[in-house]
DNA sequence: CAACAGTTCAACAAATCACTTGAATAGTTG
DNA sequence: CAACTATTCAAGTGATTTGTTGAACTGTTG
């Protein structure tokens, strides 16, 4: 024992969970999982991927145990393995977004400018909460709201919110949230809502943050 | 913004910091810079790997951002960039060794049988130190123990053990610790010193658990 | 400023990876 | 049990990664 070839073995095992979320699509999968669980189609309609190209990637996660499958009708539907794969998840993008040079450039680039978006901490928010003068919107996808959502909040598809806006409550501050902190539903949602005259904030993350 | 090929930008780049420990020989620089700055022949050595390959890998983790240098004197230190990074390669080995299957057979071969080890928890050495009734053994490298250690820990490293027995008090509980729960440091300084009669145990993991 | 130790670069072959295409499989529903 | 659906497998291609080697730097010291 303590030589070098079973050394050598037992980091390359280590590194094995990091590599398998050493890849773009495979942190999109995810990032898509630590919300609820999804079907390999589902998955590769989220990504803009086959759904062959898709489900290799799934089963790379599998080998290394990061998800697992449930069947259930002639579906197969993915899951994360546990609360601490999306922890693990939640350190790489915080290493990435400290210590990456560029990844302020590419967060930019995809989250567009957030600098006329007002943002609500989660304190605030949950101060506001036990107030009772806020209504909490969760604008994700309808499958990831029944999976979990901030309590009394009200489910609005981002792709549904222009047509469901009478839906929502007027003369109350409004909270949108969604995935996390990389996530464009809420700013989207928030910016569709300023439009149409509510006074509407984004929470500063989103539903998993909420909930750990 | 939103859009797809910056979205795939994004988590390109999230993906990197995970797939710069996505190597076995990575993932050991890592761990090794957990317990304290190295230069680069240092590093080399440590990993059985010549100092070009070596520096390639230092390269890889500086261009994430993950690792940072100093130069003193005519030698340049690599060591981690922030104590998040230890945190991610901690969580990193936690996933392994919850969901891995294979890496408690890896890690046996590595460590060896421990069960016949006494063990002693962090909560209970914390206990005894008030108490005042141990000896805490550093086994680590020198410098590793200049860079931080348990206080009041006396510094033997585990190579000259032997050689330094004497200098090892008699009558009390020893216990002694190395790099982490993956580090055969203590557990080889342990069978060295039950062998020759003391009372010794292991820490169940390392320095840096204990430090954070 | 020359010699030197330490570090990095460049170029290579072998291995691995991401994605595509098309076929095979397993489980479900009529 | 036959038709169907969702998922996985297998083979192939081009791009990337790995570890070597030897040469080229870089900053320090005598």
């Amino acid at each position: 024992m303590g030589d070098r070839a079973a050394k050598d073995a037992l980091f390359d095992g280590f590194a094995d969970v990091a590599r398998a979320l050493g890849n773009g699509r495979r942190a999109q999968i995810v990032d898509l999982l630590v919300q609820a669980e999804r079907s390999v189609d589902e998955i590769a309609g989220e990504l803009g991927q086959s759904v062959a190209n898709t489900s290799q990637h799934l089963q790379q996660l599998l080998r290394v145990g990061l998800v697992r499958t449930r069947r259930d009708g002639n579906r197969i539907y993915y899951s994360l393995a546990s609360e601490r794969v999306a922890q693990l998840w939640r350190v790489v993008r915080e290493v990435a977004s400290e210590h990456v040079e560029e990844l302020d450039d590419l967060a930019a680039a995809y989250l567009g400018d957030r600098s006329r978006l007002d943002i609500m901490t989660r304190d605030e928010l949950a101060e506001r909460l036990r107030a009772g003068d806020v209504v909490v919107l969760d604008v994700r996808p309808e499958p990831e709201f029944r999976a979990g959502h901030i309590a009394g909040a009200l489910s609005i598809p981002v792709a549904e919110l222009s047509s469901r806006l009478h839906q929502v409550p007027m003369g109350q501050q409004i909270v949108a949230y969604c995935r996390g902190p990389y996530c464009v539903y809420a700013d989207d949602a928030v910016r569709t809502l300023r439009r149409h005259g509510y006074p509407a904030a984004r929470l500063e993350d989103g539903y998993p943050e909420w909930a750990s």
